[in-house]
DNA sequence: TTATGGTTTGATAAACAGTCTCATTATCTA
DNA sequence: TAGATAATGAGACTGTTTATCAAACCATAA
């Protein structure tokens, strides 16, 4: 399951405990769906659309009958709370992972799709110099570097 | 950081030329929508949504009535021909510049939606170091920093 | 200049992702 | 265990983008 580059950096019990910390902490139930969504994003090596998991939990919890809108509405409370951050595709819509992992950037073969994660110290650190530079109260940043893979060079 | 980065650094009619001798090269046809979309491209500030630009073109030139199918097309083909570049907003739709400036990257303001754009010489050499550490072919690269700007910041 | 053939167009239908509504179901707390 | 209230699934709805197609347009060659 896990390659060592994506290792992950907390385990699932104590994921959940702090999921259901913070549910109870803003009064928010803990139900059998956000519980299948959050072990499905947990276990998933993939960047998931929310079609894709919707796809992957019927498959796995059909009996959960999960609809599409509780994906997207836990989706985006998870975002909210900062457990899973979403790379935007344009119009090809959204990919989530979870955000438990050390923040990091992505590497997308514009041929396969591929998406390779790195973290890289220089590119952290001046961001924030770009930011204090112009009064900017920075939260956030991406960065995609879109190219060929060393697979798809070789095909 | 120059704030001769915005400044454009082709006449418009060096831009309209190379344009033309593209769509000749490729036997596509130089229409008066084609022209007009360029031009209002060329002479807009802003960042604009495909809405946005279909409406200035119906302000300026109401007889051209050009439709917001051409304007998608439009786009996509001068995206293609490395003419514009677009920055995606997730389901909020994508927003097109022309990309005949010289490269920069984005800070977005995520109250107000502002765009700061900016040039960091560290960050461009970093993320060829980064794509040939990967054996990874780069032909492109985003980089957006979200957060709140300094107007408002003082809100 | 005009005829010709292929391209582009506008209108509109359709596809698509994502959101909203609401009656029903599930969860939490006492 | 009951009652209050949050969460759910179904499906209607939105807004963006794409596909379709007949009509209009453009470039070329005569």
């Amino acid at each position: 399951m896990d390659s060592s580059s994506t290792e992950r950096t907390i385990e699932y019990d104590k994921l959940l405990a702090d999921f259901k910390a913070l549910l109870k902490d803003k009064a928010l139930k803990f139900t059998n769906q956000r519980e299948k969504i959050l072990e499905t994003l947990y276990y998933s090596q993939e960047h998931l659309t929310p079609e894709a998991l919707h796809l992957l939990i019927k498959e796995k919890y059909p009996e959960l009958n999960a609809g599409i809108a509780t994906i997207y509405r836990t989706l985006s409370m998870l975002e909210e709370n900062d457990i899973v951050s979403s790379l935007s595709f344009g119009a090809q819509g959204k990919k989530y992972e979870l955000g438990a992992k050390d923040h990091h950037d992505h590497m997308i073969c514009t041929e396969c799709g591929e998406i390779t994660e790195f973290v890289d110290d220089v590119i952290e650190a001046q961001q924030h110099k770009i930011a204090e530079k112009f009064g900017f109260k920075m939260h956030d940043h991406s960065m995609q570097i879109y190219g060929i893979c060393k697979k798809c060079q070789n095909n």
